[in-house]
RNA sequence: GCACCCGUAGCUCAGCUGGAUAGAGCGUUGCCCUCCGAAGGCAAAGGUCACACGUUCGAAUCGUGUCGGGUGCGCCA
């Protein structure tokens, strides 16, 4: 099944940087030292600084690929750091004496146990148990809040996604630009963007004229004529039935011998609106909704023609001109005829060839509307934008992204992101489409079937760019398998905990301050650290996966937290010291407690950036 | 012919924008459990990161080339 291409009409839908960063005086977390990691940044710029104004280095070094991170090997210690190996060269000094003199300073930090040089020049940093312990506080205090980045910026981010045709049902292969630019709207969000989500309807070309036709002879259906089968060329499916019979009730017979230039535009409109209706209520399915729909006909059918203006400025800096192109390489166009055309200079921005912006009627091209279009996402504030796109647009890219380097005069970012097709399967069987002319899987049918977060969450647990199978058995499998159920099951174990923690110390599960008050010294078995690292990682995670463009990552720290807490959870089991609930000891339960809301905190945080339930229980 | 994406364990895939001995799940093999702290647990084996050069303290990651797979290549969107 194809990722935008599912029609046997000519239906081939539209669809469909890096202007974030944390760090150095951006966007500030909420409370004290959420992020150890960002806190030790920031700690080693000011070591780096004072040793510069000291003169034991040179001043003014470029602290800025300077890391901190977890080391691969948790053996290492708990953070590990590049410092000396990036500065050594700027320093004129070698990576090992270069170690030396910050890991002096690094190792009178507060909360620092020790700091250490291995291999190369990195230096290793143990931190105090309490540093780990202040993070299980931080997150109950924060609760679902810890990890967002506060919105310090007035910086608006577009983020375009879904723009189907409005001329069919929404399939599987929408599904997943759906689901995806759904899910990285909500992550920028959360990273303290200002987001706008915001959906380009293709109303103005040739496919919804061809939709008025289908819908017009549905029309004629509706008014008892036997129209036999569909023929070629125009939309089969029966979803247009409607579409005919609202036609018939508001205008009688009356259309049925007014010329097609007069009834068209009519029909046309009736159809494309019923059409955003039936795609909003398949969004909705999957509780995505956008806050503007952008309609491309409204680009040159409004009060002054912007594609127009578009075509002019830019004509006016020579960026457009009338000339002649190579005929396509490949596969021959049999038509193909040598003319002269008004072209975008494309390749003055890094495109293979300049591209036309009018067809041989002079009508617009897609190309000429999109451009204008992204004109008007610059114009309305978005310096950055980013489209989601089907793969079979990949050919599309550059030029799109010449087009917004010529109209915002190098200001804007575009950043698209091309969502891979997805193969539908049962039972690791291909799912069978239907023979019928214009039927395919919709996703209503695939979201009836298995829910709303199985659909959501698998197709955010891949990268965009790689295809996905999608199993219509496996995904609704309550098995360890099953990341799907893997993940929501660890949340609904935290509310487990809960109700058990009830049952022995009444009040528990709405006692807020004594959470926050539990020893967590406590806390210090290595699976409990394990838990405590993990969730340390979250703010980095949403940082990192945010000015990536790339969901998909919180997918899988996800399913990496839930293994460390079910890996936590069995632990119990061999050893019962180590459950969460102990009638006979209220300290440990209490610590253990904070430790459980804190893993239920992060997991439904992440999973509501991923638009997927966070259950109480498992049915 | 050209452009873009992809190539990591038998299979399906991660790999934190250049870091240390490349990870997970499935499958395979071995042990344990079947205790509602249910919808299994522990462990092991398994790799020339497609290939070749290059960049540098250091490459699965960046560059060039080759091979292999996908997508696309005026006047569709």
């Amino acid at each position: 099944m194809q990722a935008s291409c599912g029609q046997s009409a000519p239906a081939c839908d539209r669809r469909r940087a890096n202007a974030f960063h944390g760090r150095e005086g951006g966007p500030q977390p909420f409370g004290p030292a959420m992020n150890i990691f960002d806190d030790f940044q920031r700690r080693l710029a000011a070591i780096i600084a004072r040793l510069g104004s000291e003169g034991a280095l040179p001043a003014g070094l470029d602290a800025s690929k300077v890391v901190v991170e977890p080391p691969r090997d948790p053996s290492h210690g708990d953070l590990a750091t590049n410092a000396a190996m990036v500065l050594a060269k700027e320093a004129k000094s070698n990576p090992r004496a270069l170690a030396g003199l910050i890991q002096a300073e690094l190792a009178r930090e507060p909360g620092v146990v020790s700091a250490e040089i291995a291999g190369p020049g990195f230096i290793n940093i143990r931190l105090d148990v309490s540093m780990f312990q202040d993070v299980v506080r931080a997150i109950v205090s924060s609760s679902k809040d810890f990890g967002r980045i506060a919105r310090t910026s007035l910086e608006k981010v577009n983020v375009e996604y879904v723009s189907a045709n409005p001329t069919g049902p929404m399939h599987v292969g929408h599904g997943r630009g759906a689901v995806f630019g759904d899910a990285l709207a909500n992550l920028l969000a959360f990273a303290g963007q200002d987001v706008t989500r915001e959906y380009y309807i293709n109303d103005a070309g040739a496919q919804v004229d061809v939709l008025a036709r289908s819908a017009f002879l549905r029309y004629r259906e509706a008014l008892g004529e036997n129209v036999g089968s569909i023929p070629e060329g125009l939309y089969p499916g029966d979803y247009l039935v409607p579409v005919g019979q609202k036609l018939a009730a508001e205008h009688g017979r009356s259309l049925l011998d007014k010329p097609e230039a007069e009834w068209l535009p009519l029909v046309r409109q009736v159809a494309i609106d019923m059409m955003m209706d039936m795609i909003r209520a398949d969004l909705a399915l999957l509780n995505i909704s956008h806050e503007v729909f952008f309609s491309e006909r409204s680009l040159s059918k409004g009060a002054v023609d912007e594609i127009k203006a578009t075509i002019d400025e830019l004509r006016s800096r020579d960026l457009v001109y009338e000339g002649r192109l190579p005929p396509p390489k490949g596969q021959p166009v049999e038509d193909w005829e040598d003319r002269e055309q008004t072209l975008f200079r494309a390749t003055a921005f890094g495109d293979d060839v300049d591209r036309p912006l009018l067809k041989s009627d002079g009508s617009y091209t897609y190309f000429a509307s999109d451009i204008a279009y992204h004109a008007s996402k610059f114009r309305r504030g978005f310096k950055t934008m980013i489209d989601v796109w089907g793969a079979d647009h990949g050919g599309y890219v550059k030029r799109m992204a010449a087009a917004v380097k010529a109209v915002t005069a190098g200001q804007g970012e575009l950043d698209v992101k091309l969502c891979q097709l997805v193969r539908l399967l049962r039972n690791g069987e291909p799912v069978k489409m239907s023979k019928r002319a214009g039927d395919f899987v919709t996703l209503r049918d695939v979201v009836d079937e298995v829910g709303r977060d199985p659909v959501r969450f698998m197709m955010l647990f891949r990268k965009n760019d790689a295809t996905l199978d999608f199993d219509l058995a496996k995904v609704i499998e309550q098995s360890k398998e099953n990341p799907v159920f893997y993940v929501q099951y660890a949340h609904a174990r935290c509310k487990s905990v809960f109700r058990q923690a009830e049952q022995a110390f009444a009040g528990a599960a709405n006692d807020r301050a004594a959470l926050l008050a539990a020893d967590l010294k406590l806390l210090s078995d290595s699976a409990e650290l394990d838990v405590i690292r993990r969730l340390s990682q979250f703010p980095r995670i949403v940082e990192a996966s945010a000015s990536a463009h790339e969901p998909h990552r919180v997918a899988f720290y996800l399913y990496d937290l839930a293994s460390d807490f079910h890996g936590l959870w069995n632990r119990g089991k061999e050893a019962p010291h180590l459950r969460f609930v102990i009638e006979t000891d209220r300290n440990s339960s209490y610590a253990r407690l904070a430790l459980v809301d804190a893993v239920m905190s992060v997991l439904a945080a992440g999973l509501g950036i991923l638009g997927v339930t966070a259950p109480d229980e498992m049915r």
